[in-house]
DNA sequence: GTCTATAATTCGATAGAC
DNA sequence: GTCTATCGAATTATAGAC
């Protein structure tokens, strides 16, 4: 597919890919501690010293496997009363369709980079969304951190905790209970209450 | 303190508390698998052959430390208005007073038995006081899993991932936000969506 | 009852043959 | 580029001395 100087790419590069594949898979099955290589490399039908030999450490496998984009997109376009609505969809659809952002949550409860770099997709992915569409400068990271509550709360009872009612709620449903609280988080004044302490 | 027929019980009971204890400790702080026996025998200043041979095998300790009481407050008390603040206020002295229930949703991320652990303490604690508040006798499970959804979402932010906002908010902000939202979950009719698929 | 010594696994990572 | 063999470390769990 792609040019070749003189030296071959070989099927180097396949491997990598599998390997990448496998170990989403895995992280997002089992948790960072409990994946081990091995079994991310039969996963993938290649030797485990070929992952090693790939990507260095288990460490630096993950850090590539969990290079998360949510490809939120635009919210501006859509009617500020709808944008909460907008935000679940895109929540439900995209970590239904690909398991990396559930390995990184996964991972993220026991390991501190993983955290971090939960930290960094919020900060970097979401909150700048929300001070576009919120009209509040001033409360960015609040309204993301309680946006990111009740979503990944949510993901943690469906795909986590398995609890039964998450778990078979249609996709409307999901809309239906969520958006209302989203909407609120991102749009809403702040509430009457004592400010800090 | 307690009688004794004739045996002595020794300071095995006082070594089963601390064990248990340091077993909370470690478990909410590192999870189910970074917990070791060496560590939590460590903490307790107790050889880790006892642990094993008090509680015989890892699983059963983390059984044993992962009893956990909500002790919810009879909700039917408090103004109907006010459920939700009641219900925020209460998670939120009760899992900054106790180390096991944020034990409990950080093994149960990555460990099926925690999970159902989990599944039970909702479906037998939350569950019942929910649809003695609610009004509404048919859908308290799934009542119970959207508060669910929102609560342990809101710990997972600012225990797991300490999300800076979520770590900082006082305890009167925290109610203003989530408060309503999980007031709609408990009292709120069904919203207007397809139902089911 | 308590602790030392160790068995039995399992893991991540390395060295080197092909 | 790929794989076999293995090291070294860490873990749970057991056996037995004191």
């Amino acid at each position: 597919m792609v040019r070749e100087p003189s030296k071959r790419p070989r099927a180097a590069e396949a491997s990598k890919a599998a390997i990448l594949a496998a170990a989403r898979q895995r992280f997002a099955a089992d948790g960072y501690d409990r994946a081990t290589i091995r079994a991310i490399a039969a996963d993938a039908s290649i030797d485990p010293a070929m992952v090693i030999r790939y990507f260095g450490s288990k460490e630096k496998l993950f850090a590539q496997a969990a290079d998360f984009d949510l490809r939120l997109p635009d919210l501006t376009a859509v009617p500020r009363a709808r944008v909460g609505a907008a935000f679940v969809e895109h929540f439900l659809e995209r970590w239904e369709a690909d398991d990396t952002f559930m390995a990184l949550i996964r991972a993220a409860v026991t390991n501190d980079a993983a955290a971090k770099r939960v930290r960094g997709v919020l900060a970097t992915q979401v909150a700048p969304m929300i001070e576009r569409v919120s009209g509040d400068e001033s409360h960015t990271s609040l309204r993301a951190a309680l946006v990111a509550s009740q979503l990944l709360g949510f993901a943690l009872c469906r795909y986590a905790l398995r609890l039964g009612p998450a778990v078979t709620m249609s996709r409307d449903e999901v809309v239906g209970w969520l958006a209302p609280t989203v909407q609120r988080y991102v749009t809403a004044p702040l509430p009457v209450t004592r400010r800090a302490r």
